[in-house]
RNA sequence: GGCCGGUUAGCUCAGCCAGGCUAGAGCGCCUGUCUUACAAACAGGAUGUCGAAGGUUCGAUUCCUUCACCGGCCACCA
């Protein structure tokens, strides 16, 4: 690594800037970096030699906080140094502007609303207009594609203030590798994807009881579910027996559904209910009969240890409904209420169909709430005179997990509808033993993904009943009666994507035979935006565009994401690499930890308690915030600490003066031959060998711990201290000058470099004012990253323990002065210390450094051999008058 | 219910995997010093039954077991 030295340049310190002005700073290094195109990834060497990340596409609706910056910097301290070992990185920057909170929010903003069936209007203009207008105007009524074009029109401006924070933040992602998810690339390859999976035979379309969102009128995948504590109330209810007087009681939190009662189960040991067993019990209020049936499933502990089945009340009532064959008794629409049903008709047996539907006229088109409410209402009327009401007694109120959509606020549902999954279930071996070939940071989150992976319930599904998104490339036959024929899709083909089967027709077809007899219609259906996320390595590497850079690049080499999409984003991610390719996405995952505010909880937008980062880049710069974020591990949540920053802001200023002094010292050309210079660049260059291993483990944070500890301690306040004046010429020959520079300087250079990746403005300012010339590097980031190598020219130092020696003779008198109540600066006429024999040895070949770093300007070494090693004693110490 | 991570100075965190010098850093606190890189600094000082209890060991913050508390993941949720 040590090639023909250009000359040294000697600084006029004069030039030299006196404060270090962070914003300024900044927006100099920005600029020069996107004119340099520092960070463009040059696809000129090979892939071992190349370091792709799939950065995460941040979802554009909405500000970014503290946790954002606090990932993303991560990453980009691990791209900066990876750039300075000689990769050529690949580090794209994506934006998810698809799915339910853009098109939320492009609603709001434009004030449209999109019906798929319009065809596009290229010419259509949509103007912002006032919050009043938007109240006395209904909404514009747009087609697909000019609401996909709003999306854009909208996203694209928060884009820009996105891409700003991140450069001045000092992200090093390379702007030509920008893509969005809603992008004609993301579509195309989006609905390749399907097309492949589907030729494949891992898609398959079913009408089934799905996982169901009233408020959004979607289904959801099971890897959108959250569980949330609710007041419910347990609810016993006494059910009759046909042809008997026999009675028993249920135990449900869902009354409403008595209704739907399909069938009535217990234990088959639990004695209580052994004579129930292939009766019919008769459920109160619609007179229901319905099959007692014996299951292993239920508990006898809980509830009355008997309890009734409907259509559907939670995952087990499809389990039995699937087991035994019950009937289907759907009360629940889609919107979540209640629908208009006949009892006494087909398939809504009732013993008493009149008494049945005058009641369940008044709960028909009632929502859950509302209905349940009435129905307990019912439930404590007494059937007749003197007969006891059904509610045997009042509800117990009690908090149990109820389903949500992660994005939703109202309680999922199970709901028969027709959708689009992904088989999975048959897959979970190859899933694990993908998660398995992929290294997580911290090894600990691959137990994430491989409980979720082994927990599987249910096959992945991919469909929404959504108008933004991308659409699934599919029309359905429709038959001479006018019925469309799903089991017979139509796939479109691979040459004509994206495609939007809503305005084009299928091949073969004409326009007008849209929902025609003998014509055909779409599948109106929309993916899963996680459908689309799943691609990003495959969108980065431009699959199916060019093979060749496919095929260079993927598998990527890291993926960075944070802990809780493991489930989603992750795992959907190994899936369609495993599917597709049979290859794993990416080698690494770098999964991040939380950022938390005082209290301990998780920061994030949706629970207020979220930090803006702009007040807190201008307060403390770029720099200091990023040397927050590089303190915190891989996987380690962190609490928001302000210190933090004021310690980072600390360290800038420090490599700044250093920088100062060091550079201003005069300078030419000189080997490096002093004891106490080699001793300290025998340190320095072991701290260059733990560091770089700490790296190779992306584990930033001890490598930057290290070499803060070492810079400040070893280097500033103990070997500069020492050579200070021997640089100056004081007290030494021109040999002595010369080797203190160099070596000063040379120890500059290394410190800036392994700093460079936290720290990219001050270090590069730093490099700027004579390094960048005298290396010919004209950026530190993407000057060599110090290796050992860079050691080779010099001699090995007679004494290398010799410094800690120094040290401790440093802090011994630095602490007489101090007790002395003196200047530490002050300089002595006369210093005598003892120490013993062996102790006093060490110091012999740097003495005359270690004195200067007192400023004893003349001094006598007793020996004492009662003293232990590294032990010294002042005897006399002579301050001297002048100062 | 199963699992993962955490519990070290007032605060924020290292150290523990491969057990051993009086257990560390920064912030904060106290004392002193404007010293020609730096007062956005320097020098010095005080502060801990390393969550609890057992065990292994000559020796445990570190390894093992159990427990407690905090956070999370998964499952159950009549």
């Amino acid at each position: 690594m040590v090639t023909e030295k250009k000359p040294v340049l000697t600084i006029d310190p004069s030039t030299l800037p006196s404060h270090f002005e962070a914003k300024n700073v900044e927006e100099r290094w920005t600029r020069q970096w996107a004119e340099w195109q520092l960070h463009d990834y040059a696809d000129d060497k090979p892939r071992e030699e190349t370091f792709v990340i799939d950065t995460p596409p941040p979802t554009v609706s909405g500000e970014l906080h503290m946790g954002h910056i606090f990932s993303y910097t991560q990453t980009d301290v691990i791209a900066r140094h990876q750039r300075m070992r000689g990769r050529d990185v690949f580090y794209p920057m994506g934006w998810d502007d698809n799915g339910l909170p853009t098109e939320r929010r492009v609603q709001n903003y434009f004030h449209v609303r999109c019906d798929p069936t319009l065809p596009y209007d290229p010419g259509l203009s949509i103007e912002t207009i006032s919050d009043k207008e938007k109240k006395e105007r209904p909404p514009r009524v747009v087609s697909r594609d000019n609401f996909i074009e709003l999306c854009l029109r909208l996203t694209r401006e928060d884009e820009e203030t996105f891409k700003a924070l991140w450069n001045r933040i000092g992200l090093s992602v390379d702007w030509k590798q920008e893509y969005s998810t809603i992008d004609n690339l993301c579509r195309r390859l989006a609905q390749f994807s399907f097309i492949d999976l589907y030729r494949k035979g891992h898609v398959y379309q079913v009408e089934s009881p799905t996982i169901w969102d009233v408020e959004f009128q979607t289904a959801i995948a099971q890897a959108e579910v959250e569980d949330r504590p609710v007041p419910g109330a347990l609810h016993h209810i006494r059910f009759g027996v046909e042809g008997s007087d026999e009675t028993f009681t249920i135990a449900t939190t869902r009354p409403e559904l008595l209704p739907a009662c399909v069938a009535v189960t217990a234990h088959p040991d639990d004695e209580r209910y052994q004579g129930l067993f292939g009766k019919r019990a008769v459920s109160p209020l619609f007179h229901i009969p319905v099959l007692i049936f014996p299951s292993k499933l239920v508990s006898r502990e809980k509830g009355t240890g008997i309890l009734m089945i409907c259509t559907f009340g939670d995952a087990t009532d499809v389990i039995w409904w699937r087991e035994q064959g019950l009937p289907l008794r759907q009360i629940l629409g889609l919107d979540g209420r209640l629908m208009p049903v006949t009892f006494g008709t087909d398939g809504w047996e009732s013993l008493n169909p009149e008494a049945a539907n005058n009641l369940y006229r008044e709960l028909s088109g009632k929502n859950l709430n509302a209905a349940r409410k009435a129905i307990v209402a019912m439930l404590r009327v007494p059937p007749g005179e003197g007969q006891e009401p059904p509610l045997v007694e009042e509800p117990k109120p009690l908090e149990h997990a109820v389903k949500f959509f992660e994005k939703g606020s109202r309680p999922l549902e199970i709901i028969p509808t027709k959708q689009w999954f992904v088989r999975l279930l048959d897959k979970i071996d190859s899933l694990l033993e993908a998660g398995d070939r992929i290294t997580w940071h911290p090894d600990f989150m691959r137990l994430r993904y491989r409980d979720w992976t082994k927990n599987l319930q249910i096959d992945w599904c991919i469909s929404r009943q959504r108008f933004f998104g991308v659409p699934f490339p599919v029309w359905f036959p429709v038959n001479a009666e006018g019925e469309p024929d799903r089991t017979n899709p139509i796939i479109a083909s691979p040459d004509h994507l994206p495609v939007d089967p809503m305005t084009t027709p299928p091949p073969g077809f004409d326009e007008s035979q849209r929902n025609q007899p003998n014509g055909f219609a779409a599948e109106t259906d929309v993916f899963d935006t996680w459908f689309t996320s799943s691609l990003t390595p495959q969108i980065c590497t431009q699959w199916q565009l060019g093979a060749g850079r496919h095929q260079k690049l993927f598998p990527t080499d890291l993926r960075p994401q944070s802990h809780e999409i493991i489930r989603t984003w992750a795992f959907y991610t190994i899936v369609k690499a495993l599917l597709h390719e049979d290859a794993i996405p990416w080698k690494h995952a770098a999964i991040s930890g939380w950022i938390l505010d005082p209290d301990r909880k998780k920061m994030s937008k949706t629970k207020d308690n979220a930090t803006t980062p702009m007040p807190l880049l201008e307060k403390y710069g770029a720099d200091a915030v990023r040397y927050w974020t590089a303190s915190a591990r891989l996987g380690v949540d962190t609490a928001f600490d302000q210190n933090v920053f004021k310690v980072g802001k600390r360290l800038v200023t420090k490599i700044f003066n250093a920088g100062k002094f060091v550079l201003s010292q005069t300078a030419e050309q000189h080997p490096i031959t002093n004891e106490l210079d080699l001793i300290f660049m025998r340190m320095l260059r072991e701290l260059v060998r733990r560091v770089g291993e700490s790296y190779d483990r992306f584990d930033y944070a001890a490598a930057l711990k290290e070499t803060e500890s070492f810079f400040w301690n070893s280097f500033t306040d103990a070997y500069m201290e020492m050579v200070k004046s021997r640089a100056r010429g004081k007290d030494t020959d021109e040999a002595g000058r010369g080797s203190a520079v160099a070596s000063l300087r040379r120890a500059l250079s290394i410190f800036l470099r392994l700093f460079a990746p936290v720290l990219p403005y001050v270090t590069e300012d730093v490099w700027s004012w004579a390094f960048a010339q005298e290396t010919g590097n004209k950026s530190i980031h993407r000057a060599d990253w110090p290796t050992e190598a860079e050691f080779a020219d010099l001699a090995e130092p007679p004494n290398p323990a010799s410094f800690d020696v120094a040290v401790a003779f440093l802090n011994t008198i630095n602490k007489g002065k101090a007790t002395a109540k003196m200047a530490t600066g002050h300089p002595l006429d006369l210093l005598v210390v003892a120490a013993n024999n062996a102790t006093a040895d060490k110091l012999k070949g740097i003495i005359t450094d270690v004195m200067s770093g007192v400023r004893a300007r003349s001094y006598r070494i007793e020996e004492n051999d009662g003293l232990g090693d590294e032990e010294f004693e002042i005897i006399e110490a002579r301050f001297a008058q002048d100062s």
